[in-house]
Formats: C-alpha cells, sequence, structure tokens
DNA sequence: GTTAATGTAACTGATATAGTTACAACCAAG
DNA sequence: CTTGGTTGTAACTATATCAGTTACATTAAC
C-alpha cells in the first residue's frame, strides 16, 4: 500500500494555493487534522524535488511552479519513492543452482516495470490544479 | 512498496509447473532460499484464491488451471490484496470545516483509482505462463 | 529583544513483513 | 497399523516503516 504521505502533500499544495501561500504548517496540520511536524516533514520531501520553497522564521510556503505544472505523479515521485524508484519488490538471493531460482529476476523485471509505469503514465495525466478545481467546485 | 510475497508467489508458481506438481515446500524453499513456513503461507493465500490446491499429508501441489490462465494480476490480487482492494492510502478525518479537508478525499480518489487500474491492467496482460517460458528460455 | 515560524532530531506506539520453532492433522507406503 | 514425511497454522522474534509527539535550535519579521 502506498501510504498516507502522498494524498497529505496533494492536500498541502492545494492549501498552499487557495491560501495564495499565507499559510503555516499549524494551519495546514489543522485541516489534515494531525500534528504540524508531520506536515513539516512532507513539505520537507516536496522542498527537496523542487515543489516548494519556504524559509526558516518566514511566515508561508512558495509553490516553485504553479499547480498546473505540477502532476501527480510529479508528488507522488517526491513523497513515495525518495532513493529507490522501484515499487515491486522482487525477492533476490535465490538458488542459482534452480533454473527457476537463477532466472526469475530478469524473467519479472520487464512486466512489473510496465506495469509501475502505467501507473506512473496515469499519475502523470493528472494536475494538482485539476484537484484543486474539483475541491473548489464541491464548495 | 509492494512485497516480496508477489514475487515469491510466482516463483511458486512457476516451480510447480516446471516439477508438475510433484514438488514440496521444503524445495521450494530451497530454491526462493527462504524458509518453508514462508512458502506455506503464500501457498494458502493461492489456495484461498482458488489458483493452487494442496492437501495436509498428500505430497505435491495441483495447479487449478494452467498457468496460461493465470496473470500476474491474479497472483498480485491473490497475495497483496486479500481483504482491501486499495492501492493508495488517502488521509481520513480531515477537518470539515475546511474547504480542502472537506472535499480531498472525494477529488483524490477518481484519479487515483484509474492509476490503480492501469496497474492492475498491465498486470493482467502477462500470464506466468509466459514469465515461466522466459525462465525456461534462459536456461 | 520578542515573537512566531521553520527545520530536525529523538522518542513512542502501531502495524507489516519475513524468519523461525513447534506441533497437530493427515496420508502413503511399507 | 505403524512409521515417516508432508501440509497447515499458531506463536514468537527481529526488523522496518509510518504516524504522532515533544523538544529545541535557527531564523526573520515586527
Amino acid at each position: 500500500m502506498i501510504s498516507s504521505r502522498f494524498s497529505v502533500a496533494v492536500h498541502i499544495l492545494s492549501l498552499i494555493d487557495v491560501h495564495a501561500g499565507k499559510i503555516t504548517s499549524e494551519r495546514i496540520a489543522g485541516s489534515v487534522n494531525t500534528n504540524a511536524v508531520v506536515i513539516r516533514r512532507i513539505m520537507s520531501l516536496l522542498s527537496k524535488s523542487g515543489l516548494i520553497e519556504s524559509r526558516p522564521g518566514v511566515t508561508g510556503i512558495k509553490l516553485v511552479r504553479p499547480l498546473t505544472e505540477i502532476t501527480l505523479y510529479d508528488v507522488y515521485r517526491a513523497v513515495e519513492l525518495p532513493e529507490n524508484d522501484v515499487l515491486f519488490t522482487v525477492h533476490q538471493n535465490t538458488n542459482i543452482k534452480c533454473m527457476v531460482g537463477r532466472n526469475i529476476q530478469n524473467a519479472l523485471m520487464p512486466p512489473l516495470l510496465d506495469a509501475q509505469r502505467e501507473l506512473e503514465q496515469s499519475l502523470a495525466k493528472t494536475s494538482v490544479a485539476e484537484v484543486t478545481k474539483t475541491i473548489v467546485s464541491q464548495g
């Protein structure tokens, strides 16, 4: 399962946009209904991926680029795949004396990487701006 | 991340097929390089999904249908989504006094379910028989 | 300077995963 | 009908991840 960091990250970006950047991590935490440190940790990941900018001591968070140019895939990648980029765990150290143990990884990787790519391309079709638009339209 | 249960399950199915059902969980564990109980636990999930059949005391595992009719999605569903069926965790209990908190789930679910469907449809394109064929062809 | 915010470290509790031991239930074969 | 090997599970451990929390150093606006 993909953790709630992803959906919380989208929540954060929407709030920043709706409040035009003039919002604190405490206020965001109040909307998400969690602790402000949880928000700041996710903001830290979004910063490292160059999606937002913030500075100690200064109230507010700036979007580096507009939400129309940030896709759900960008967010997913920022908070769920910080180092390793692989969705499926494939067991290693199999018995090379066995034909299946010797070749399972090579045989399995292509279809798994294809599936991961389909997931990512689907996420890339939707911008955070579209999600925010839906939120606003529902009032 | 999707756990290694999935790739181990494919490994198990391949071995059953290559050995025409005449194989024990101990032997499978030797090929996967893990404990036999880990194998039996995954076999239990495959049984509950109707992919294999085995009986206490009787050596061997039977494929209920041929590997040409078992897709990677069938395996994924059997071992990774036994109860809940949802890939993405969306945070709940958000603040309904806030427009974003009130609507984030409804706005986010459709694109996330689309992405999940794309992943699953991609997995469904490949049968375990194709994976086994690749394994055998690599020798 | 005072105040308020960000950025992190450190700890806790809950949950998932994989590995392991132990054992009951079962059946085939001698 | 007993023996030996196998399956199916329960129970425990170790490890990792996630989310929540407290604490505090750093920073800048006022």
